[in-house]
DNA sequence: CCTTTCGTTCAGTCTACACTGAACAAATCT
DNA sequence: AGATTTGTTCAGTGTAGACTGAACGAAAGG
């Protein structure tokens, strides 16, 4: 039979776990529910279901909803289908490196890539006040194009850096 | 003389610039106005002084005031001063190698760390439900172990990574 | 010494967005 | 078929934090 004491004092790590989760994804600045959510169902035994979700954090099942599928998007969290339960079970993706390879890099390869967007634009624009001004020399006009080349660089260099297996490697 | 298109032309590249600098900033969850600055002082043949940003900018001192601030802090902006003028002068680090590798990652460890100390306070809280537990077996304690065990394994891995001058050498 | 010019600070406002509640749709059971 | 359970959606609320305005302090000029 276990001593009176153990059940609080696991029940307080685990809730500290939890908060702390919370804690990370907020700071990273996703909402704390993410960072719960994917805590709960990190140190879970078995897969849970979104009711339990509910009740475990005191959050509304709207929340609860909308989170889950972010974190499926990424794969952070993986459907699981309990057989005789007609209700959606989720269980954590325990191995962080392929969260990160799968999910995080994504999305910031995706910021990366609108970034990429304005700049191009950006490029059109710059030629054609290039195109209008035809071979004057203008101060203030070269030192856009240089610095706005320096930065296309620069976001090129981001990019080879995220898409090389280089750092998938690392994590 | 200046062809009439080229000011408008030249005006709009700028403005488009300044306003992807302050889209980017605003996307990584820190404010837009931090972003705007930088690239205005990134296209800047000269050092600019602070009035000389609100104006251009059309946002209050006080922001321009703090946000100059955080920028010098990770090394993304320099304080300059011209002789004969009590202002303070500000102009871009271009070297975004630098940046990142002064300050940008500063702020990722920094993040880092303080998940650090959560795991600390956890993985203490944990040694203390062991104790009283004193033998016992219980499977959700031991998973709880386990799993905090993994979760402080990639920490250290994300701090290696960091710490590495690999990181610092790609940039 | 008083005035002016700059930069910072801080209490308050505004805004973007996380989060909620209730209505809804879909699927299963009786 | 209706009744119940389960997940999603969306208009609305709450809130964290970016941003502002006015008051302040510090430094220089008259």
């Amino acid at each position: 039979m276990p001593s009176r004491t153990l059940p609080e004092a696991f029940a307080e790590s685990r809730r500290a776990f939890i908060e702390a989760g919370g804690n990370t994804t907020q700071s990273l600045g996703m909402g704390r529910i993410i960072g719960q959510i994917y805590a709960l169902l990190y140190l879970s035994p078995r897969p849970i279901c979104l009711d339990e979700i509910v009740d475990e954090l005191g959050v509304s099942k709207a929340s609860v909803s909308t989170a889950v599928r972010q974190l499926a998007g990424w794969g952070a969290v993986k459907r699981v289908w309990v057989k005789g339960d007609r209700r959606d079970f989720y269980e954590a993706e325990t191995d962080f490196g392929a969260i990160m390879r799968n999910g995080v890099l994504d999305v910031i390869r995706k910021k990366l890539s609108t970034a990429g967007t304005q700049l191009a634009k950006i490029e059109e624009s710059l030629k054609a006040a290039q195109a209008s001004h035809n071979g004057e020399a203008n101060e203030e006009l070269a030192l856009l194009a240089a610095r706005l080349k320096r930065a296309k660089k620069f976001h090129d260099k981001l990019n080879s850096v995220l898409g090389s297996s280089l750092l998938e490697h690392l994590l």
